[in-house]
DNA sequence: TACATTACTTATCATACATCAATGCACAGA
DNA sequence: TCTGTGCATTGATGTATGATAAGTAATGTA
């Protein structure tokens, strides 16, 4: 649990003492690849801080289609905060599309680090305010941008996903099918477009 | 700024001695239609809660083609939240669409109260996970769902909102055209639709 | 009342992207 | 080595929505 004990005393500044109490409070597990870890309709009891490995959060609509939400990868935390948070049942899968080592988050660990730090009660903060600044950022772009500048907007922002997950899960997260997301690629070949 | 001081103590929750603390901090300001109270560049310094009126706040591409990211009626907060919290400069513009009257909030008067009152504090949580819960679910419409059935949505969601606000505005938000929002309209009027 | 302005609709044509189907490839398991 | 399975590519075709232009309705205002 390198990156989790790390993120706990640097990032959100945790001093030795409270962390033994903390650390305590949690769990490890690995995942395998393919593994479902929250399903439409159960309630998120956890969030999953990622050791190592990759997961991703989807919906599935009527027509059966995915439609992915959320991915992290290495000290990135995948959840439905609103399923956590208001204890009411979600509307998501989050599975793993790597081998994963997780850190098992539960909101009592959550309100007890709370109460005990008030610099993780900051950070906490600070994760909340990051994540609605990049849901806005998606959603204007959704709204404003074609297939091919929402594809250059994901390769810049995630070089390192851009490698790991394929294609037709990027093609879903961009909200396009994955013929259309090939044919962007090949447009940006032809125009000799690198990335950087 | 009845609203505004029922939101404070009722929901908030905040007792009579805070709340003469905390109100002397806020600012009362009467807008007119069309003004404008955030543009890009600027740091958002202040969140605006509507006493009544209607505001909105929206992106402007490159093509010069607006993007409403938010509607805002009685009850409400508007801002560029993340502009505020991480004083950074804003992408937004937020403008009025009827005449409206807000009480202006700063940073400080959230700090102030969120260190007078855990009650306060615990609201402000809250509400971050609402605005949370609610980009997601527009997230995960934008990717799925077809025009006609974000646009019901939308009146589902907002019936109120769609009495008030220009058609053209509602197509901005769902991102369509407004031609292709008439159209839809026709369509489900067509079907026999009626909301509820 | 008349005139200007703004909002909404309708029609036509254009296009980005979806859908469907076929093929090629790589990798895993027999 | 063969074969199956999943993924990426490609081509042909379809369709929802965009772009443009024009008309009509509604609203404001002199």
């Amino acid at each position: 649990m390198q990156n989790f004990t790390k993120y706990l005393k640097t990032k959100a500044n945790i001093a030795e003492p409270e962390f033994q109490l903390l650390i305590k409070k949690v769990e490890f597990r690995n995942i395998e690849k393919g593994e479902v870890l929250l399903r439409p309709g159960e309630v998120c009891r956890h969030s999953f801080f990622i050791e190592n490995g990759l997961l991703r959060s989807y919906t599935v609509d009527d027509a059966g289609k995915e439609h992915i939400i959320q991915f992290g990868s290495e000290n990135w935390i995948v959840s439905d905060r609103s399923s956590a948070f208001f204890n009411e049942p979600s509307d998501l899968f989050i599975d793993a599309i790597e081998d994963t080592e997780v850190v098992l988050i539960s909101s009592d660990f959550i309100n007890e680090a709370s109460e005990i730090s008030s610099s993780f009660r900051n950070y906490n903060q600070i994760a909340l305010q990051n994540h609605i600044r990049h849901q806005q950022k998606r959603i204007n772009l959704l709204l404003s941008a074609s297939a091919e500048r929402r594809y250059m907007n994901f390769i810049k922002l995630y070089p390192d996903l851009t490698l790991r997950v394929p294609q037709w899960m990027i093609a879903s997260y961009l909200g396009i099918t994955p013929e259309s997301l090939s044919r962007v690629r090949k447009e940006l070949a032809h125009k000799n477009f690198k990335p950087n």
